[in-house]
DNA sequence: AGCGCGCTCCTTTTT
DNA sequence: GGAGCGCGCT
């Protein structure tokens, strides 16, 4: 296996000398500078500004990607800095990627390990260098939301907290809240608040009965044991390394002398904190954004760390690109309006040289199905008049809208595609071969061992697995390390044991023929060998056959990667199989899916109170949350080049019910002489209160019934620090030294008759002598 | 241990 | 309308 950072290690020596050697340009520039010749002033401000702090405020269509993509190709072809210099950091996999396209054009070659990516990538890869800091080593596993949930569900479960009471979601979601904010266990209490009012600290601290600190703590220490760690992690870590270990922060101060974020607006804290610890050394950062285009606070975004900026980094450079090259007149007029009801804004005014275009269209519909196909008809009218379907996207608010829509696009016989529905690396038969693939790679990764443990039939049922678990968890060490000591024990039945150590040995066996065979020639052996190819071939259901297709297409997938361990990062960080976008399809996705792209003929439907905006924003982040809707709607309409088409239906089948609607307040907002088509009256009294007694047809069940955070903790033993504490219990020697009496769960009374490590062997009064886990019997006084 | 049935809850957005 | 869960049956 080759070490992915040798490449770049040759240039962190840093062959330019200190800051103070940094090449000085004449001006006109001694190289071919054609590059900057399109663009307009204050871009090409923008690609000059290169030193100290930089905030670039782009709104929506004005250039930015290629501001960015020529400002690094700028850093590079006037060698103020080689490419591994650089760090550019971006929010999706798919920004990166077009920033890796762009920039390979500009500078005419390949960008392999440069220090390009998103955030989460960069910082994984910084994490596997330096993982024995905290605690891991560098083949840790990266978890996903499923392995996240399952892990979370155990350790209430084994704390005897009612799953019903506290969903693992909402556990979950109050951890990732927590290392978004770049909080780590020790810190977190339920008395954290940053002020200004807001409830969401102090509910943190309450959730699960005020026992989610604890519960952060087990699940930190159960993913050590693991040589796991979650999206979060991946910063946090690197955070922690960067606070506790200042050589290797200088290391990296010395290597990065530029550093350029895009959508900055969507950073978190902990984001934050990494990037401001990083420019600590250079100060060259320039940080690209735009508030009216922060979508992402629901998951920990902070619009502050934008609107902050400059009181963060004095004496920084703001620069503001304003000239929209993708709308025209009406659609810009239109959005322009809308984002002017928000107030946490640092304001832009968008302006086109283009001419005023088509007004947006509003039209009303009379229930979901018949905006569905209302939408279809308009999408083959544009078709026919010679559109391609290609520049045409339906963007919905919630992903349950699609269905809708693809319903009625099957039937037209209408090609299209849905961006961001399940994925392929999502799909079940993928996650059980990853599975087997992740134990191989990472022998302590239980969440992808209990996947395939049974899998296929091996006769090793919850029950077994519950076991397992649970002396896995009392004594800190993984499964399959408990897998085979209790392959020597008594408490399984033999069969049982028989199968287990059957599986067990071929993982050693397979994970020692992983290092001489390539490793798709590994994949294939290893379903085979494993029965899960047969389980597929034998499954006479309908799917089965395309679930076997799916199994090849990801060995084929395998084989663009280098290693196995390669090719497990690429799936947990990117998840996304290459869609296809060449083929002339209509696209149908959310409108955080959509941002950063764009299209002739936008439809916007759903814009109703209560989808739109959405009542669970606004119910959880009340007027911050309208505001964050409002963005969306924004980002929504600045989608559309030529033509934005908005539509609201009066009736749409929630579950199962229909329901009436009441059109969404944004249609209010956009002004009449940029909109066309039947716009709703002026407010009718009742939906626009902000305590959305219209909304109400969107709240399940009782809508004023009180958060759970809100109910008092019943109490219980507080078993989590029990459990913690039985960890440090079973390191301690053998309390049970031979002689002394015992009792077993299984087995009943009996003396210990030898030790061996955590196994007992006993003379049971009933049950002969058995070899038994020491986690299996108490004390007999 | 494994299967099938009926019940509940839910859907905001994703690296 | 459907996924996930618990229960009870085989």
């Amino acid at each position: 296996m080759s070490d992915p950072f040798t490449s770049d290690d040759y240039w962190s020596d840093d062959p330019l000398g200190g800051p103070e050697a940094a090449y000085v340009p004449a001006d006109p520039y001694p190289f071919d500078t054609r590059y900057l010749e399109g663009l307009n002033p204050v871009q090409r401000r923008a690609v000059e500004a290169l030193e100290g702090p930089v905030l670039l405020l782009a709104g929506a269509g004005t250039g930015k990607t290629r501001v960015l993509t020529t400002r690094l190709a700028h850093l590079l072809i006037t060698k103020r800095a080689t490419p591994f210099q650089v760090l550019a950091v971006t929010f999706t996999n798919k920004a990166a990627q077009e920033m890796r396209e762009r920039v390979g054009e500009l500078v005419g070659g390949g960008v392999e390990g440069w220090w390009l990516g998103t955030f989460h990538a960069l910082a994984a890869r910084m994490l596997r260098k330096h993982a024995e800091l905290v605690g891991l080593s560098g083949n840790f596993t990266i978890l996903d939301t499923d392995d996240q949930l399952r892990l979370i569900k155990q350790l209430l479960e084994a704390a005897n907290i009612d799953v019903k009471k506290w969903p693992p979601r909402q556990v979950l979601g109050v951890i990732e809240r927590w290392k978004d904010r770049g909080i780590t266990p020790d810190r977190a209490t339920g008395r954290n608040g940053r002020g200004g009012g807001r409830e969401r600290d102090g509910e943190a601290g309450e959730a699960v009965g005020g026992k989610a600190p604890a519960l952060y703590a087990a699940y930190q220490e159960r993913l050590k044991t693991l040589n796991a760690c979650d999206f979060g992690d991946l910063l946090l870590h690197v955070l922690t390394i960067f606070q506790k270990h200042p050589d290797v922060l200088a290391d990296y101060h010395r290597r990065f002398r530029y550093i350029m974020v895009d959508e900055y607006q969507d950073t978190n804290v902990s984001q934050y904190l990494w990037l401001r610890l990083l420019a600590q050394g250079h100060r060259n950062l320039c940080c690209v954004g735009d508030e009216d285009q922060s979508i992402y606070g629901w998951r920990g975004a902070e619009i502050g760390n934008i609107l902050r900026f400059e009181a963060d980094f004095p004496g920084a450079e703001i620069i503001k690109l304003e000239e929209n090259y993708r709308s025209t007149g009406h659609i810009l007029a239109a959005a322009t309006s809308l984002i002017g009801h928000n107030r946490s804004r640092l304001g832009k005014t968008l302006w086109t040289a283009a001419g005023e275009g088509i007004k947006v269209r509003v039209s009303t519909l009379w229930d979901s199905v018949e905006e569905a196909r209302w939408v279809g008809e308009e999408i083959e009218a544009a078709q026919r008049k010679g559109a391609p379907l290609r520049e045409m996207a339906v963007l919905v608010r919630t992903g349950a809208q699609t269905r809708e829509f693809e319903d009625r696009f099957m039937t037209l016989g209408l090609p299209y595609r849905v961006i961001g529905g399940p994925r392929f690396y999502e799909r079940q038969e993928i996650r059980d071969a990853m599975a087997y693939f992740r134990v191989i790679n990472q022998p302590a990764d239980d969440l992808a061992f209990e996947r395939i443990v049974n899998l296929p039939k091996r006769g090793v049922g919850p029950a077994a697995l519950a076991l397992l678990g649970q002396v896995g968890r009392d004594r800190g060490l993984p499964m399959t390390t408990v897998a085979w000591a209790m392959t020597e024990t008594d408490e399984l039945k033999p069969k049982l044991r028989q199968s287990l150590r059957g599986l067990l040995q071929n993982f050693e066996r397979w994970r020692d023929m992983a290092k001489r065979i390539p490793h798709v020639d590994l994949a294939r052996m290893v379903l085979d060998e494993s029965g899960y190819t047969r389980m597929w071939q034998e499954d006479k259901t309908p799917e089965a056959p395309g679930r076997l297709d799916n199994l090849k297409e990801l060995m084929n997938a395998m084989g663009d990667f280098e290693n196995l361990q390669g090719f497990l990062e690429h799936v947990a960080l990117v998840m996304e199989a290459n869609q296809g976008s060449g083929d002339d399809k209509v696209s149908i996705m959310t409108m955080h899916g959509a941002k950063g792209l764009e299209f002739d003929i936008v439809f916007l439907p759903g814009w109703e109170e209560g989808l739109f905006p959405n009542k669970r924003a606004l119910d959880e982040n009340g007027q911050a949350g309208l505001e964050e809707e409002r963005r969306l709607a924004y980002v929504g309409l600045t989608r559309a080049k030529r033509q934005a088409i908005v539509c609201s239906a009066q009736r749409r089948r929630v579950y199962s019910t229909w329901l009436d609607t009441l059109p969404s307040r944004f249609l209010m907002e956009l002004p009449a002489e940029h909109v066309e088509g039947d716009a709703p009256a002026p407010a009718k009294a009742g939906y626009l209160a902000d305590d959305g007694s219209a909304g109400r047809s969107y709240g399940f069940r009782e809508s004023s019934a009180p958060s759970p955070f809100a109910r008092p903790y019943q109490p219980r033993p507080a078993v989590v620090e029990a459990s913690a504490r039985r960890i440090e219990v079973a390191r301690r020697p053998c309390p049970y030294p031979v002689g002394s009496r015992v009792f077993h769960q299984k087995f009943g009374g009996g003396t210990v008759t030898a030790v061996e490590g955590d196994k007992l062997e006993i003379d049971f009064d009933h049950a002969g002598v058995k070899k038994v886990m020491e986690s299996f019997v108490s004390a007999v006084k």
